[in-house]
DNA sequence: CAGTGCGCTATTTTT
DNA sequence: TAGCGCACTG
């Protein structure tokens, strides 16, 4: 343990050997929370804690993972493997399984994913005979989202006359209806959205006080990273968890919070001190990421938030290159740009394909630079979008497999009952389920006693619902013996899925087949246990529960050395040598949906700063004059975020590449574009002239007092002015006329102590700051 | 009931 | 641009 720990700096060891009591850890960006979270743990455990009593909830799959290996290395796999560590959703998915029965729902519960969930809100929205321009599903869908992100219930909603008038006025009076209904229909499927997993368990939590004192006994010690980005409801299940023992430790950082658009809840971070007694709060703030240029970027671009937690980040890191901006004519040259500029860079600094990533605002950005990257040759690996369980063709054999499992899975049931076609058709669904609603009987049982009810169906149709009854049947049959591989590739060739899909002998028909089969794989491995999931039974059931939760398929199949393309939110926790930031426009980032409110606005700053602090030695910024969207070329304006960068940390270049590979475009249109002459569309704006007289307290940001001189290897002589003396007088935009005292440090840290003639003596980074020698 | 084709709308971000 | 829902036809 002793060697683990000397690889702490004070400010981790801290947090880090406290034992016992709340405390919170506030972490900026690449300050090494992570490390301080793994051995914490470990060290818990070399204090005598059980493994067992220890819970650490992440925001990530991935993250869990990566953090047990950690531990696992330190303290052994077998120990480690007793900890319940994961992300809110996977660990209380796991306690419903047990303790679900309490709630009326059956252990073998189906997770419904968000195509589930809004499938069947669709429904319900057109049973109900609503207008489907009014109540669109996806709003629908998010409204009551947030209702169970705040615990509005059911029963809370029509308790309260507010929120009822606020749909009403939103011209949607249904509202409440409709979310009973969809309440209703879930538990009748037996199954949870991703927020019931969290609402649910608060349910289990309170109304079951024995089962409460049995989990708080259980987690002695609670652990939560990402703090910043929990909801109101994660931050019950905390707060009840912790009650008994109050050995809470949460680690956050609140200038990356970014999911309040999920009902993430800033206030949760902020407000912390305030939850429980005594809490010790510690900062971790040097970051050991980035260079100094980039920490000053991302420094000065925060500074334009209101909210937020005192906290500076700094960093002993190199000065680095500045922030390099770019200007495309559309998003095609960005993609060309970023294509070429990885190309060059990898060839002059002999760099790997990893070392570079794009990250983007929205996903449909990532297709102009594929393309570009494709030309090139150039090995890529898209994260996140349409993952690969949420593609038509997986959905639909894993449909089966939901239904095999749980026969009241309505939309499982719905989306594979004539698919392939067997000649059951909509009307005849239809029928269905409003017989299956009027009597409360699942659609599966209705179908499996069809003789006996009285329905509209003629009899033709009736055998062919017998039929498809006695398939399923025959299924949960084989489940009974066969394991979870063997089932599915059973069922992939007999439901007629493949043969369905061999018909089609399009290119996408082959690839969609492909990926049936690299399904399957995906099966045989988690049977055979190669997959490596926190006490796996290799069950199909934890399988698919596993598919659902998934965030990302960080299996890496195929070559690990590519160019990672994700959104920013995605890119969260992450780490690169080179990053570009593509689409730096107005209205794509910031996104136009959320420049209505200041908070909103924040989010979108907050979510740059994340972009930004993910780079290590280089980030980049582009942006275009016009871009595709919706099909058409739309004229772009470069984003606000990119003026509100001061100055000196950034680099902006000549776009003059994009003409040799426009031949077409004469460069005169657009007049000759001079380095660092660009101009923003509003150069004239007040922000812009106020940064010229930025606060010169982020001058030592990047280098507090107490930093010790670093060697530097890669100080531009241009960067600080050697020739200032003691005695000196010099002059400062900001704060006036004064006399240098004092000169110390070496290198970049080269620092001098001036007295101003307000009287104020600083300390100021001559890297920076922009000083006049007089006399 | 199945298959085709048209037109509409949406692009924020994800467990 | 693309994916979806809906209407129409065989």
């Amino acid at each position: 343990m002793e060697q683990y720990l000397s690889q702490l700096n004070e400010a981790q060891l801290a947090p880090t050997l406290q034992k016992d009591g709340p405390m919170i850890v506030i972490a900026g960006a690449g300050s090494g929370k992570t490390r301080v979270l793994t051995y914490r743990i470990a060290y818990l455990m070399s204090q005598g804690v059980d493994a067992f009593n220890i819970l650490a909830l992440t925001f990530t799959n991935k993250a869990a993972r990566e953090m047990k290996g950690r531990i696992a290395a330190i303290v052994g796999d077998s120990e480690a493997k007793n900890l319940w560590m994961g992300t809110f959703h996977s660990v209380f998915a796991k306690i419903l399984r047990f303790e679900g029965h309490h709630l009326g729902f059956p252990s073998n519960f189906t997770i419904y994913d968000t195509q589930d969930a809004q499938k069947l809100i669709g429904s319900i929205i057109k049973e109900m005979g609503l207008d489907k321009d009014i109540y669109k599903t996806k709003q629908v869908y998010s409204r009551i989202s947030s209702y169970k992100n705040s615990l509005i219930t059911v029963k809370a909603y029509f308790r309260n006359p507010e929120l009822m008038e606020a749909d009403a006025m939103a011209r949607r009076p249904k509202m409440g209806e409709i979310y009973k209904e969809y309440v209703e229909r879930c538990f009748k499927a037996g199954a949870m959205d991703f927020d019931d997993l969290l609402l649910r368990t608060n349910e289990l939590l309170t109304r079951f006080p024995a089962v409460l004192a049995q989990y708080q006994d259980r987690f002695r010690y609670i652990l939560v990273d990402e703090y910043q980005d929990t909801n109101h409801s994660q931050y019950l299940i905390v707060r009840a968890l912790s009650d008994r023992f109050q050995n809470i430790c949460v680690v956050g950082d609140d200038a990356q919070s970014i999911y309040a658009f999920r009902g993430a809840n800033i206030n949760n971070i902020l407000n912390f001190q305030k939850d429980y007694d005594d809490v010790n709060v510690y900062r971790l703030e040097q970051n050991y990421r980035s260079t100094k240029m980039i920490v000053g970027a991302a420094n000065s671009v925060i500074e334009h938030n209101k909210t937020k937690l005192d906290k500076i980040v700094w960093t002993a890191n190199d000065v680095g290159e500045k922030v390099i901006v770019h200007r495309s004519m559309t998003d095609a040259d960005e993609g060309r740009y970023v294509a070429s500029t990885i190309w060059e860079t990898k060839m002059n600094q002999q760099l790997q394909n990893s070392d570079f990533a794009v990250l983007y605002r929205t996903n449909a950005q990532s297709r102009a630079i594929e393309d570009a990257l494709r030309k090139r040759d150039i090995p890529y690996r898209i994260y996140g979008g349409l993952s690969f369980y949420q593609r038509k063709e997986i959905k639909d054999v894993t449909a089966y497999l939901r239904l095999i499992l749980n026969t009241s899975d309505e939309e499982a049931l719905k989306r594979v009952i004539n698919y392939p076609a067997r000649g059951i058709g909509q009307t005849t669904v239809d029928r269905l389920v409003v017989a299956a609603n009027a009597t409360g009987k699942t659609i599966y049982d209705i179908m499996a006693d069809i003789d006996n009810v009285i329905i509209n169906i003629n009899n033709g149709t009736k055998n062919k619902l017998k039929d498809f009854v006695t398939l399923i049947e025959s299924y949960k049959v084989m489940n009974q013996n066969a394991n979870a591989f063997e089932l599915a590739e059973h069922v992939a060739k007999t439901s007629g899925l493949i043969r369905e899909l061999g018909k089609d002998g399009t290119p996408e028909g082959v690839t969609k087949l492909d990926n049936v089969q690299e399904l399957l794989n995906g099966i045989k491995d988690f049977v055979e246990g190669q997959v490596e999931v926190a006490d796996s039974t290799g069950s199909l059931a934890e399988f698919l529960e596993d598919i659902t939760l998934a965030t990302d398929l960080d299996g890496d199949k195929g070559d690990p050395n590519h160019v990672a393309l994700m959104t920013i939110h995605l890119a969260k926790g992450l780490e690169f040598p080179h990053v570009f930031i593509v689409g730096m426009e107005e209205d794509l980032f910031p996104s136009a949906m959320s420049m209505n409110t200041r908070s909103e606005l924040e989010e979108e700053r907050r979510l740059f700063y994340v972009a930004l602090t993910r780079a290590e030695k280089q980030a980049y910024l582009t942006y275009t004059v016009s871009r595709y969207r919706w099909g058409k070329l739309i004229d772009a304006e470069p984003s606000r975020f990119i003026e509100e960068i001061d100055n000196k940390f950034i680099n902006i270049t000549t776009p003059l590449k994009e003409q040799r590979f426009n031949p077409m475009l004469d460069a005169s249109i657009f007049g000759d574009i001079e380095p660092n002459k660009v101009r923003f569309s509003k150069p004239k704006s007040p922000k812009f002239k106020k940064k010229e007289t930025k606060k010169p307290e982020n001058f030592q940001i990047s280098t507090p007092k107490k930093l010790k001189p670093v060697s530097q290897t890669n100080t531009g002589s241009n960067l600080f002015d050697t020739k200032l003396t003691v005695g000196n007088v010099v002059n400062h935009q900001r704060f006036g006329r004064g006399e240098v005292l004092k000169i110390e440090g070496a290198g970049g840290d080269l620092k001098a102590e001036i007295k101003f003639e307000n009287g104020d003596t600083k300390k100021l980074l001559l890297r920076f700051a922009k000083l006049e020698i007089i006399s």
